[in-house]
DNA sequence: TGTTGACCTGAAATCGATGTCACAAATTAT
DNA sequence: ATAATTTGTGACATCGATTTCAGGTCAACA
C-alpha cells in the first residue's frame, strides 16, 4: 500500500508537494517535481480512489438501475458504459427485478455517495420518491416520464409507430391490427395517438380491427395468431409491441402452415439481434446512442457544462415479413 | 450532508458513541442509544460509504470485466450481479471491447481500491499480467485458463459437446460435421477431444467429414451451407459452435428451400433467447448459476469462508432442428 | 531602498467515518 | 472491605488524499 507519505519521504519533500507535483496544480520547482515523479515511478504509486472520493465528494461513478440486463436494456447499458468510460466515469449496476425495495437501495447508494448520479432504465417506484432523491445527485430516466427534476430520454414512439404504419400502408395492407404493450405506459398512448392520426390521414376506420393490449412476449404472439384463426378473418398485417411478440407470431404461423407475408404481414419493433435471423421487418432505433445522450445529460449536470444531445431517428428495416 | 458529528451534537454525545450505537459494537447505555437512534432518524442519517471504504479498506464493490454486454455475457452478468447484491456487494462494469488497454484500466481500478475483486468474463491480456494484480485482490476468470493464482469457472465443453454428439447419433445421424470456434481456445480443444472419443466409441471415421474452424456468427453458418451445396453431399447433421452459427444455417436453409431436419439437422449451443423462437435444438448450460459460483469463489477469498460451489450440468433442449 | 508580485514549500486542517485508549462508575467476586 | 470485572464514555489517532494558509526567497520596478 504505497501512499503519498511514502512518496514524500522518498523524494524528500512534504506530501503537499507530492500532491502538487502529480496533479500539476500550484507551484513546484522542476527539481522537486522530477524527484517526486521518479519516486512515484519507483514505488509504482497510484492514488487511493476512496481517499480522493472522500476528500472531493466526487466518485466519478454512475449507477445504472434496471430490472435485468437482457434485450434492449443490454444495448442501453452498453451504450451508457461506453460513453461513461470514454469520459473517465465508471458504471455500477443495480439490478432490481422490478422490485421497488431494490430501486430504493439504488437511491440510497446515491445518497450515501457511492455514485454521483443515477440513470433509471425502468422503474416501478413512485416518481415523487425518485424525484426526492435528486437533491443528492442528478437522476435521469429512460422510461418515459414527465417531471421537472427528472429528465427522461425516451423514444418518441409516435414517430416510430407511424413509420411502421406508413410502411404497412405503402405495401398495400389496409386491415391493420395493433398489438400494444402495457396500457399504463405513456409510450402506449403515443402509439394509440399515432394510429388515430394514421387512420385520419388515409380515411381508414380506426375500429375496423380489434387491437390487443398488454402484450410483450413470444407466447402472446402465438396466442394472437390462434385467436384470429378461431375468430374471423385474419388481418392483412400486424403492427406489434416489439420483436418478441412478432417472433412468436412468425413461429406460430410457420407451425400452422401459414405463409408470411401472404397470409398476414408482421412488423416488429426494436430490431433486436434475432430479428435478422428471423428475417423480420422491424423498426430500428439507436438505443446505444440514446444511452450516450442520457450520459451527456448527467455529465452536463455534474460538471456544469453544456454538451449537445445527438438527435436520433427511427428507421425501418425491411425484411421478409412485410 | 448530515454526518456523524451532527448526529453526535444533536444527541448530546460524542461521535464515537454514535458509531457504537449504530454499529452495535461496544458498550452504549440504553438511554444514549435511544437518543442517537432518534437523532439519526430525525436527520435521516446514512453513513458516507467513501469514508467507510477509506477507513476499513473494504469497498464491497466488485468489478466485472467483459468485451461487451450481449448474449451469454448478459446472462453471466445478470447471475453475477444477483449473487453479489444478495450478499451486500455491488458490481461495477468494465467494458473492454477486447482492448487490452481497457483491461489494464480494470486491473488498475483494483489496485486503486475502487473494487475489492475482479471477475474477467473474457480477456486478451497476458495471463501473467493479470495474475500479477492478484496481490491487490482476488481475480477470477470465466474464460477457461490454467493458473495457480487465478481460478477459472469455465464450462467443461467436453461434456456439453458430447451430449450434442450423442443426441445426433441417437437420432440416427451418422455423418456429422463439426463447426468449431477459435482454435486457440482451450474450449475448442475440449470439443475436438470429445469428437475423437465419440468416434472411437461408435467406431466412426473421425475424418469422414471436414470440419470448420473459427466460426461464430450467423454469416458463418450461411457460408457453410452454401459451401456444402457447391462441394459435395451435405452432411446428415451439424454440431455447431453456438446458436448464432446454427441460426445462420437455419435461415439460409429456409431461403434455399432446404428442409430441416430432413435435408440436414442442426444442433446449436448456449440456448440463447432466440433458440426457442427459431425452434432450434441446442445445449443448455446454467450460465447464471455459474456466475453465482464465480461470486462464491471471490467471497470465499475476501471473507475467508468456505461457501460450497454448486455443481452444474449441461442438458439437451430438443426442438425441431434435429 | 522599499514595495510588489511571482514562485516555492511544509505544517496543519479537512473530508467522515472507525477504533484504540485511558479513565470513571457500577457491579460482582473474594 | 477490597480486588477484579463489566459497563460506559469521550478524546484522539487513523485511513490517504487535497487544499488552505502562512511564511520564505528572489527578481523587477518605482
Amino acid at each position: 500500500m504505497t501512499n503519498i507519505k511514502e512518496i514524500a519521504k522518498r523524494a524528500g519533500v512534504s506530501p503537499s508537494t507530492v500532491s502538487r507535483a502529480l496533479s500539476g496544480k500550484g507551484y513546484v520547482s522542476e527539481e522537486k517535481k522530477r524527484r517526486v515523479l521518479a519516486a512515484a515511478e519507483e514505488f509504482d504509486y497510484a492514488p487511493n480512489l476512496n481517499a480522493l472520493s472522500l476528500k472531493t465528494g466526487i466518485t466519478r461513478r454512475l449507477g445504472l438501475v434496471a430490472p435485468a440486463f437482457i434485450e434492449s436494456v443490454s444495448l442501453f447499458t452498453g451504450g451508457f458504459v461506453r460513453a461513461a468510460e470514454e469520459n473517465g466515469y465508471t458504471v455500477t449496476l443495480f439490478m432490481t427485478g422490478s422490485d421497488v425495495s431494490k430501486e430504493l437501495e439504488a437511491l440510497e447508494a446515491l445518497r450515501r455517495k457511492q455514485v454521483d448520479a443515477l440513470v433509471f432504465v425502468m422503474f416501478k417506484s413512485d416518481l415523487s420518491l425518485i424525484a426526492s432523491y435528486t437533491k443528492y445527485g442528478p437522476i435521469v430516466s429512460w422510461q418515459r416520464i414527465i417531471h421537472p427534476d427528472v429528465p427522461s430520454v425516451f423514444m418518441n414512439q409516435y414517430d416510430g409507430y407511424m413509420i411502421a404504419l406508413e410502411h404497412l400502408y405503402a405495401r398495400g395492407y389496409r386491415r391493420i391490427c395493433n398489438i400494444y404493450g402495457a396500457p399504463t405506459r405513456l409510450n402506449t398512448q403515443s402509439r394509440i395517438d399515432a394510429f388515430r392520426d394514421f387512420c385520419a390521414k388515409y380515411e381508414l376506420d380506426p375500429c375496423a380491427c380489434p387491437s390487443f393490449d398488454d402484450m410483450g412476449n413470444p407466447s402472446h404472439g402465438e396466442q394472437i395468431v390462434r385467436w384470429w384463426l378461431e375468430n374471423g378473418q385474419i388481418p392483412d398485417a400486424f403492427a406489434t409491441t416489439n420483436d418478441r411478440v412478432a417472433a412468436g407470431m412468425v413461429a406460430e404461423a410457420r407451425r400452422l402452415g401459414l405463409r408470411i407475408p401472404e397470409d398476414f404481414a408482421v412488423c416488429g419493433f426494436d430490431n433486436l439481434d434475432f430479428a435478422d435471423m428471423l428475417d423480420l421487418t422491424t423498426i430500428h432505433y439507436p438505443v446505444n446512442e440514446q444511452a450516450g445522450n442520457a450520459f451527456s445529460i448527467i455529465r452536463n449536470r455534474i460538471e456544469h457544462i453544456d454538451l449537445p444531445l445527438r438527435p436520433l431517428k427511427f428507421h425501418l428495416v425491411q425484411r421478409g415479413t412485410t
